[in-house]
DNA sequence: GAATGCATACTCGGATACGCCGTGTCCGAGTAATTAAGG
DNA sequence: CCTTAATTACTCGGACACGGCGTATCCGAGTATGCATTC
């Protein structure tokens, strides 16, 4: 899985930590974790196309979420990064197979597949049942100080 | 995820058929689905590595299952080729934000890591939860013919 | 006829190239804030 | 003092290189087989 999938999970957290109609550029956010910047906005822009975040440019200008963390899931940004296919691609073997047929979709019919599947659903239902509203309070019942020190770092000058 | 898990799936499932105690060429088994042979060849020994097959070289030699089906997971052939690493690896980003200590394991602590790793246990059941032996009755109740067909196929000489 | 040694053909196994996607970077188009000028 | 228009600085957005891993292939080491030879 992709790198960014973690840099955009944790941005969008910080970004969670936002007083509404604020926008934070991605040199902030990359500043936050040392991230390189350029890299770190390539991610955003997946994140804006998939409607997870909204974007404005000029001074003052940056990203801010889209929708309120509730209606987030951890498979949105996860999809958003990776895209939707499932990790386990079937190329249908069984049709260059004795007894293949060129008019089915083994995609469907081929067991393999559908014990494949079977666990790609569970991992996307897990993902989908957490939301970024449900990370931040997690967040915040364990580390009470996270809201005002991100707030605080996203209003200080870049060192 | 790699292509070879399909074929590395596919290929065992077949092995299943076998009788006791006899072989299969890789060449037999890439002919099987139109595959190539030499890379095919390289998926079989990272199952031998992993202990679910045992190869035999020389004339009548070749792959068999090392272990009965029933022995035999689908989470085994997919750690046996894709590795024992989780699809998402925390790279430990926290370290460089705010308040990050290097003397901490943010990949036990981080809750976003945790929301992963959650998930991939799920997939990681899910997997688990059937061997090849499961694979083996749902085929041969759906598809009668295979066992029968697949036997032929091996013992017929290579076209 | 049985045993033995040898040549043989077949098998796996690892070492070796190619190509694509993730990673990383850069510069330009566009916009909102700011400032200065004018009424 | 208020309005307005030009300037400016800052932002995102897409286009451009680099590297690592999956993909694919080949050839050599090793072995069980089958055969020829010998007793």
């Amino acid at each position: 899985m992709s790198e960014g999938v973690e840099w955009a999970l944790h941005s969008c957290l910080n970004l969670t930590w936002l007083e509404p109609g604020q926008a934070v550029s991605a040199a902030r956010l990359a500043a936050f974790y040392r991230l390189p910047t350029a890299y770190l906005n390539k991610q955003l822009q997946a994140l804006v196309r998939a409607g997870i975040l909204t974007s404005t440019p000029g001074p003052r200008g940056g990203f801010r979420l889209a929708r309120p963390p509730e209606a987030v899931s951890v498979l949105d940004v996860v999809v958003a990064i990776e895209g939707a296919e499932e990790a386990f691609r079937c190329e249908q073997i069984l049709r260059a197979g004795p007894g293949g047929r060129a008019d089915v979709d083994y995609r469907q019919v081929c067991l393999v597949s559908q014990a494949m599947r079977r666990a790609d659903l569970a991992w996307r239902r897990e993902l989908a049942g957490q939301t970024l509203a449900d990370l931040r309070t997690a967040v915040e019942q364990r580390y009470p100080d996270t809201p005002a020190n991100t707030r605080e770092r996203f209003a200080a000058p870049l060192s």
